[in-house]
DNA sequence: GCACCGATGTGCT
DNA sequence: GCACATCGGTGCC
């Protein structure tokens, strides 16, 4: 196998491609690869679902009632890992979007493991586990859910404020592996998908927010079974 | 497949 | 105190 795991500085998604509102962002970031390098290996996933967070207007979002510490880095440069701890268990991981100054996001929500999968089911299913889980192990529930991504990338409030647009980093995103020939190619290096191209994208409204639930700011690649499966706004006791 | 529910840390009112 | 950008288990259809 010749796949080459160091990307360059051209593999990667440009900051300036991020420098835009999530919403526009994130519909692009279908069928870009977030890939994560660390002691025990590389573990690669094509994201098939991500949600927008517009930054102060938006009532669903972090950055709603202001700059706080938690939400430093969502006002920080494009291109950086906004991750935080929720639900006490749990990681989630977002692309920071728009320039210094203005908070705006997007949330990875699920991804097909593309590369490093067995690592990435050892961190999904630690042999010290006390029970074997009877739930299903497939390859598909890997990194279904925003969650199970950040297990089995290993991502963790260490990788913070990480710059996804440089090859030595630790989290990096690469541009989609398939791209049209180069003389089809914007200046940027960079060809999102589109619709009616390789895969056809969807959107609807945000999984588990209860304000702003209205904006169909999830997005997500038709047909791909790992996507999540939508869970709407639920109380709790 | 669906609905419910408990676990659990931390940010913010 | 309470709400949370979640998950895995159980029970049921």
């Amino acid at each position: 196998v010749v796949e080459a795991p160091e990307p360059t500085a051209a593999d990667l998604l440009a900051r300036e491609f991020l420098d835009r509102p999530g919403p526009q962002v994130a519909p692009d970031l279908l069928g870009c690869v977030l890939e994560r390098e660390a002691a025990d290996g590389l573990v690669a996933v094509m994201l098939t679902e991500v949600e927008a967070y517009n930054g102060e207007k938006d009532p669903a979002s972090h950055a709603y009632r202001g700059r706080t510490k938690r939400n430093a880095v969502m006002y920080g440069p494009a291109g950086h890992a906004y991750v935080y701890f929720t639900y006490g268990m749990h990681f989630c991981v977002n692309v920071v979007c728009m320039p210094d100054g203005t908070a705006s996001a997007v949330l990875l929500r699920a991804g097909k493991v593309i590369a490093g999968e067995d690592l990435a089911r050892r961190r999904r299913f630690p042999a010290s586990l006390s029970r074997e889980p009877k739930g299903a192990r497939e390859s598909r529930d890997l990194a279904r859910g925003p969650g199970r991504l950040c297990q089995a990338l290993g991502i963790d409030r260490n990788l913070d404020g990480a710059d996804l647009c440089v090859p030595d980093s630790p989290l990096r995103l690469r541009a989609p592996s398939r791209r049209p020939p180069a003389g089809e190619r914007g200046g940027e290096g960079v060809t999102p998908l589109r619709s009616g191209q390789e895969s056809l994208i969807l959107s609807g409204p945000r999984v588990g927010v209860r304000e702003g639930a209205e904006v169909p700011w999830r997005f997500w690649l038709a047909g791909e079974p790992t996507v999540s499966p939508y869970r709407p706004y639920a109380r709790r006791r």
